[in-house]
DNA sequence: ACCTGAACACCGTTCAAGT
DNA sequence: ACCTGAACACCGTTCAAGT
């Protein structure tokens, strides 16, 4: 499971020519830029100078920041991912492995804010069909998907098309999240922990198998 | 209700002083350029030439660039309300008044989804306490929270903590919209009536006195 | 291959000055 | 009261040049 919150990455140092991993270095600049002052803070010249690296660097590496922020976004889908199929697993699958992964879920966002932004918040605007983040963020949808056939094949959750299931079971976490990160909750929100079991109780109320 | 796209606001008389109702004009000279652009498009540069005023002439309506989002997010905040009021009222209340409801939600989201990512997507970072955008954002949410009284007064909904339901309710449309909008309901997604169908069924279902 | 520094075409915002 | 024009301190991106 990559890491959202990396340790400082290496600064150049000044009398080399090479960097080392550069690339690799960008990226976590540019998260530990965006976890601190957000997405819209986050500048080119800002990630080369924490690197001490010249501003126009970054472009042997991406095309652009669009190219950047969609790397950044890519990782988080990686890592959801991994949260939502070890959430899964852990909890021993059935109905509370699709517990956990509401609560992996919601804990996801609320713990990375800034990383969800950029996964969610429209800032990577070309998300080429086969790319990275493309490839990612099926990924992590098909552990939500299997999760909801598997519970299907077991009588326990109504046998409708599962895409669709799928869809909206996402929709509803992804919303919940969204509004809970964007303080929306009204003026005295619950726990992120509070909603995700309120949330998931209503779930699977929902899809139960009739 | 107002009007989310206005028609083409007037550009000052080139000899003339003042422009008349600057304010409203450059509120709905925003308004146009996020609909045709996106946010990110928006420059207080482009909206003083479209209204043939110089771009430093905001600044007398509009603190900075944050408080014309703000304005423009409010407006959609009333917008909406209007609409998920009259969606209730104008299916005589009850479970088709929440169908409606949803149906309106969804709709709205995607046909201003400018307006809907300036209203959701953190581009106002400070919404004040007592603010016009607090306000309109707080009488959208009663609208949902009123109905859904009504339902459990009337038997027809489960009688637990009407906030919790609402901030559901909300989260489950708000994220379905946003994934809609964004193009994240997968290659071949289903178009917003079905998805919305589908949703308000699951809801009700999830919501039900048992 | 990888990095640099100057340059270009933009931004939001401030401010003294005009009417 | 309302608007202007120049100026300031920023951006992302390009490009010829260096190692």
């Amino acid at each position: 499971m990559p890491s959202l919150s990396p340790a400082r990455p290496a600064r150049k140092r000044p009398g080399r020519y090479h960097h080392g991993d550069l690339r690799q270095s960008l990226l976590h600049a540019a998260v530990r830029t965006i976890d601190r002052q957000g997405v819209e803070a986050l500048t080119l010249r800002a990630v080369g100078a924490a690197l001490g690296v010249s501003r126009t660097a970054l472009y042997r590496h991406f095309a652009d920041k669009d190219t950047l922020l969609a790397a950044v976004a890519a990782e988080g889908f990686r890592t959801l991912h991994a949260a939502l199929v070890g959430a899964w697993n852990e909890a021993g699958r059935g109905l509370a492995g699709l517990r956990a992964q509401g609560h992996a879920y919601v804990t996801f966002g609320t713990t990375h804010p800034s990383h969800y932004r950029v996964m969610f918040g429209g800032y990577v605007t070309r998300a080429e069909k086969g790319s990275d983040l493309d490839v990612a963020g099926q990924a992590a949808f098909m552990a939500l998907l299997d999760a909801l056939v598997d519970l299907q094949q077991h009588g326990l959750f109504r046998r409708d098309d599962p895409m669709m299931q799928a869809r909206y079971v996402w929709g509803t976490v992804h919303g919940i999240t969204m509004l809970l990160m964007a303080g929306k909750m009204g003026p005295e929100p619950p726990s992120a922990d509070a909603l995700a079991e309120y949330t998931v109780d209503r779930l699977i109320g929902a899809l139960r198998r009739v």
